[in-house]
DNA sequence: CGCTAACCGAGACGGTACGTCCAGTCTTGCT
DNA sequence: AGCAAGACTGGACGTACCGTCTCGGTTAGCG
């Protein structure tokens, strides 16, 4: 009854065009600055016309974003192998190397792009960066229950450290190594340990 | 050892005029993001011709870098009184209070804009980031020699750590505050504290 | 036999556009020169973008020529009453008072324009000189069979030194009247009727 | 008294520097049309800076039109040698061949250039027309004397027909050859001699 | 012979038009 | 109704060029 899903009437929205929209788009995210994508061009890439971008995304920024995220769903993920420690190093790591690659490039244009619009930003936060943290939160408490770290530790703050001290070399464009990286683990970890 | 200073013919760049232009430009950048100033409104607001802009700077961009770096020069300073660590915990503060002010939120974009240009990138990294961090390596020095950091201590990675830890959360729009600051600059004391 | 209308893809040209551009650039002609007319101007006055100027037209000199062409295909015709003759002559009286008005500006200013450009001028030559130079040939034609004129006469000669005659005094802001285009038209006569 | 010629303190105008000037817009002028010349192409092309033009002169089409003057002030004279009516179908030919020339294209740019201008138009008429009208006007009283024109020739109305019928074919880049200029010549004069 | 006024080259500057580019919307006919 | 093709508005961009200006350096001729 009441027909579940009421199908509308007339030809329905075609999933082959909307990848291939996104997928053009995410093409020209690794070579592009943000800026200098052209609706135009992913329009041609994906063998679409404008109308059609502009039927379904409110703007150019929203296909670039909805672009990202799709093939960023699961960039540097936490691991699973080894005590929650050494999956808290290795990510780190990992995270280190994933910023100095391309795909890291894009990442921090798309962090450049949304903080000229604050809507994206929280939709950014909210929708990428929340679920990661919260991920990031659950290892720093399984390593608390393992006994690796103090019950005192505050796992946000924690990441923060983590995360901020990659982040910011790649900004900079400072060499960004492996063993740079291994030393700032050690160095908030030790941070960590000593809490009251 | 003629020459040297043997002045060019021709009339002489208005000096006046470069003032002018940085000026409005900087203003401009308080109040909207890079890509929305718009190049006639940097020439009416400092009463000048567009033709005179482009003499000088290569496009738009150029402008507002050079306007920024024109009156950042002195943001956040390491500050004076006190012990080298208060120093360095007042500074932590500041940054983060910097980062969530207005002038904060045109330094990220700024950091971000630079992203898309290496070279831009580089100068500001030269000509902005080196000086500072020289100077909160500095700092940190005269805490070891103040005993009040252990000699092992890595003075970039520490500096590092402190920057990163707020910049990472103005990026999101967390929330950024003189508590969670000061809980970082803790949490990096003890870090570096620990250090063998 | 297929396509010959085959309708291309797409939003067809506006036709409604595209005359309101002719339009107003026709009504700027009778005001301006040729370069003191500015696209926006015209882009303004036709309520219409710069861009779609562009997107038809290589450029200004274009838009204003076809303009004046596509207003003036019907400028002082040779007229029907009365004997081929007698045509004749008032022809040569309305094109010295034509070449005296505002109109006759305009398409002076033409003349000029189109002399730098040779393309323009070979256009110009062939799709609105040599059609009335033939009107104006039948006439004198006309005339030799009604026996005003004598059958040796040479009709694009006769006609050239009818226009030549009523356009050198224009070019050089010489008084141009109505008597004096009739004594010059009475003495190309009496060279016509003098041929062997 | 009153000084009559009081000779102005400090150094003199340098006639080098204006002739290089008048020499190097004429140079231009047979090249370009009058309003694609710039300039600081003249000033360059002259060694000259751009202050120095306008310092003499009012503007651009003030130098042109004088650099043309300068250049042309011979040009078709009227000849000596032979009756006088030889010397009128001479210097029709001639005219003919020189406004075919690449002199000839100078001139009708000129001569089309000043309809924008009234003010140039009345100096070009009086300075460069008047005098060389009045001179073939004199031709043609001397044949009237001589017996070869009757005396109820119009000489004004004579030459503007004579001159007319080349400069229309030459404004509207027909064929001009020294047969059609003939033929146009015979054809005037069946024309004068059949006056009443 | 030195003074001084006016000249000059170089080139910066304000103003203004040009022609290009791009985001986002609209129109048409096909599917 | 979805869609490709592509015309259209609006407005910024960066270039070109006119005529003015400001420098320092140069060249007469007067004292």
């Amino acid at each position: 009854m009441e027909g579940s899903s009421k199908r509308p009437a007339g030809r329905p929205r075609s999933e082959k065009t909307r990848k291939a929209i996104l997928k053009a788009a995410s093409r020209l995210l690794k070579r592009h600055g943000f800026e200098e994508i052209a609706t135009q061009q992913i329009a041609k890439e994906a063998g679409v016309s404008t109308a059609t971008l502009y039927r379904w995304w409110k703007n150019k920024q929203a296909i670039l974003l909805e672009a990202y995220l799709e093939t960023a769903r699961e960039l540097v993920p936490y691991g699973k192998g080894g005590s929650p420690l050494a999956r808290l190093r290795n990510y780190t790591v990992r995270l280190a190397e994933f910023l100095k690659s391309e795909e890291g490039l894009v990442f921090l244009r798309l962090l450049l792009a949304i903080q000229e619009r604050p809507k994206l930003r929280k939709a950014f936060y909210k929708s990428v960066f929340l679920p990661r943290r919260a991920e990031g939160c659950e290892v720093v408490r399984e390593a608390v229950k393992a006994g690796e770290l103090p019950k005192t530790i505050d796992p946000d703050l924690t990441i923060n450290l983590l995360i901020g001290s990659q982040i910011l070399p790649a900004l900079l464009g400072q060499e960004v190594s492996r063993e740079l990286a291994e030393r700032a683990f050690e160095m908030v970890l030790r941070g960590a340990r000593g809490a009251r």
